[in-house]
DNA sequence: TGTACATCAGTGAACGCGCGTTCACTGATGTAC
DNA sequence: TGTACATCAGTGAACGCGCGTTCACTGATGTAC
């Protein structure tokens, strides 16, 4: 249904200018890198991530980000193609988010320590940013190929989950890390969609919980 | 927003007739519960769920619903107060049949083989439903408080989903069983949302998963 | 049994809204000379 | 340095669409007598 073409990206555009104009652009006030605006994709993108938490995956708008943004609803249409191609790029950098975080939990030294701070990680991310978890996992995921930088986001954070799992034991096959994937993903949507809510159990929607459950799983509590 | 009265039910009215009458009516070619159509909240259910798996939970319309009932858009309105209350109708019957599947897996003798059909259950049914499964667990859940039926099945489902899983090995605390059900719902978002697609992994979307990472978790495989 | 009336599940037109997207335009900025 | 021109990121109006919901209506069915 669309065209494959990525929208306008903020490249350098003068790479092969005289030294001198280049230098005299640097030395103005502030780095523009857009005419009227400033920098009107990146304000877009922050917008969306607004909105994204204040309205939900469900209800974001193309209008709603501009209005958020500041600028006309036609605005948009300079820096991305469409609007499913600024949900790619905010789900792209959220997925980038989610990887970093578990990446920066994978550094304890204890194997075991390390993967329950990952897990921790994965669904506090999921509970701070429940918007832009669904986002995620949403139909784009789905259409990953036809969003280049969003599935390469996408498929490192899995990649990083996965590696720091495996690593855990080698001698396990990746099986087990994909059931501790499927346990935190499981356990970050059924708290963000609120399945515990009212559950008559002893647990509930509490902090630590993907701690108790994965080191249930590990057989070592 | 919405008044908390239930739409139309189709409750027999005439339960203190005079026998006779009552005799003749049942005498009739065909036990009609409505004057027009014969059964149109029966066939709007039916029709939602085919909407639903034809064009997936966001996409569905109750002008579609109409339209594949056959009848005119404003119709469902003498059944169900609005879209939302028709949706919520859907998910109760989609959370039934979640929870008829899981007890019917629930049969086996050995208890170890007891979870695993269980759990193969529970994913098995969000592969074969993907869109009801989407629409259980969608905003609906976090307002199921407004849709007392659907509630009611939801929590019957869950109830039914951990107790199995705590009669595996009472000694185990409940946390057990909720390691167990976010593992086996993990999976099936992560499946069916295509989060396995194209991964570098020799694990793929491929049936029995959900037996094979379980059973590791139980740790006798 | 036959007739007059009441009921109410359907119809089709309409309302009002918000959406994504397009388009001619404008004016601030950058470039060439 | 100054001026004329080119570029292009914004604007605001408009398009066409589909949506949930409402409403006056109609006619098939059920009821009373």
């Amino acid at each position: 249904m669309k065209t494959p073409v990525p929208p306008n990206t903020p490249v350098k555009k003068a790479s092969a200018k005289p030294l001198a104009k280049a230098t005299k652009r640097l030395a103005k006030p502030a780095p523009k890198v857009s005419y009227h605006h400033g920098n009107l994709r990146e304000t877009l993108l922050v917008a969306a991530d607004a909105v994204l938490t204040e309205r939900g995956a469900q209800g974001i708008t193309l209008r709603d980000v501009a209005k958020a943004a500041g600028v006309s609803h036609a605005a948009p249409y300079h820096h991305f193609a469409s609007l499913n191609d600024l949900l790619a790029t905010v789900a792209e950098r959220a997925f980038i988010t989610l990887g970093d975080a578990v990446e920066a939990a994978a550094q304890a030294d204890d194997p075991r320590e390390r993967l329950l701070q990952i897990s921790e990680a994965y669904v506090a991310c999921a509970r701070v940013h429940p918007a832009q978890f669904r986002l995620m996992f949403g139909p784009l995921l789905a259409h990953k190929s036809e969003y280049p930088a969003f599935k390469a986001a996408a498929e490192r954070a899995f990649g990083t989950m996965l590696a720091t799992a495996c690593a855990y034991d080698p001698q396990n096959g990746p099986e087990y890390a994909l059931a501790g994937w499927s346990l935190v993903h499981g356990l970050s949507n059924l708290m963000i969609d609120g399945a515990f809510d009212g559950l008559p159990m002893q647990v509930g929607n509490r902090d630590g919980l993907a701690r108790v459950l994965v080191g249930r799983v590990l057989g070592h509590i």
